[in-house]
DNA sequence: CTTATTATTTAAAGAGTATTTAAAACAATA
DNA sequence: TATTGTTTTAAATACTCTTTAAATAATAAG
């Protein structure tokens, strides 16, 4: 069952909105009037969808308090469709903004967009141990930083973009140019100093293979 | 620096938006072809931007395809507006629709909206060793103020503006004033001194590293 | 099984970078 | 002009990393 705050001065709407969702495992808590919405203890809903015409107070300034003090998700649902206001609405804390009218089927899409967003990124659990950041120049592996020297993190890198597939010892060293371009024996080397790194083994490896005559594979 | 993968097969149009997004510090790569773009290390980019209309493949399906394979948010941008497009879209795993025609400062927000998002639930929120006040020209290092010369208060700045990140000594010299900016052997020496005064070690450090070749890094 | 080829490991050399130290040049102030 | 504090220069030292080389191991072919 998802929980849902609203906070919406048409109660015919929300009503209507409510119904919809029901049907989904979804229970909407309306309140027309946002100074209740906001001491409602919104940390125990999971998402709140928000008009921006409230009696007594400004949409955005209720998105902005609550973005601030929070961490829910925020769906800015309303008929101001200007572009300042929807710009204005998510530089201040909302994450999706829903102009009015919109299908319910649309809302429901967004909410579990939303929703799907949160849970994936808070869990830890993950699909590759490899994690790397072009920007950073850096490369997380088992949630830890390898520190790595520049040949190492080409190679590696080039391996990771070509995940699982078959890369020839020329290839890599073209790619990197931290290896002097003649054919050389420094790759292998390389490659040596990665495993240990990653604790692999040439022997059976996990993540580095070797492929006779034809170059390397990073698998995973 | 936020790195940006662009799937759009009019290039007039990513262009236009990266010369846009160039001025927040945002760089987009874009491929016309999707194929490409799915091969280009997906992993490494911080978002993806996608269009649908695509040569040779429904975007919907590229969409899914990066979904289910990559933690990577997806912003759809594309002139098909109709709802089930919307739906689709937000169900197979995308988490913003954004229908063409639409300014490019909206989609700014989209993406600070959608980065927010993620970067807040992934974070732990950790504390940082470091405060500091650029109107009082003051840094706090573990609740003490640091006494700094004008030349190591601007490197300081400068790294500290950029946690986590590498600059090259190059940029540094340039964003700091009162280094000449010639290239010159001067930085190192003020890294030293704010070595010391951090009580940091450049054999094993804790704070300021230095990334051969490339710069150095303020961890934390 | 033997031999040729290809890959891995290990160690050491050498080139290039970074750090440290001390002294010189410079700037600001009284 | 003397003092004091800061940046720059220079030179010595320390360190890191790619390359080379040589030994060992694994694989494929005859």
């Amino acid at each position: 069952m998802i929980n849902i705050l609203m906070i919406e001065d048409d109660p015919e709407f929300s009503l209507f909105l409510g119904e919809y969702l029901e049907k989904y495992n979804i229970k909407i808590t309306n309140y027309d009037d946002p100074y209740l919405g906001l001491s409602a203890g919104i940390s125990s809903y999971d998402l709140l969808i928000l008009d921006l015409t409230l009696p007594g107070i400004d949409g955005l300034d209720v998105c902005k308090e609550v973005s601030e003090k929070y961490d829910i998700p925020i769906i800015i649902s309303s008929a101001r469709s200007d572009v300042t206001d929807k710009i204005m609405g998510l530089q201040i804390g909302a994450d999706y903004y829903l102009p009015k009218p919109y299908d319910p089927k649309e809302m429901y899409a967004v909410i579990q967009s939303l929703l799907r967003r949160v849970n994936r990124t808070s869990k830890v659990e993950e699909k590759s141990d490899f994690a790397f950041n072009k920007t950073k120049q850096e490369i997380i592996f088992k949630n830890e930083e390898l520190i790595l020297t520049q040949a190492e993190y080409e190679v590696l890198s080039t391996l990771l973009e070509n995940k699982n597939a078959i890369i020839s010892r020329e290839q890599i060293v073209n790619k990197c140019s931290s290896l002097s371009d003649s054919y050389s024996k420094s790759l292998d080397v390389i490659i040596g100093r990665l495993r240990n790194k990653l604790n692999d083994n040439s022997r059976k490896p996990k993540y580095l293979f070797s492929i006779r005559n034809l170059g390397y594979k990073l698998a995973q």
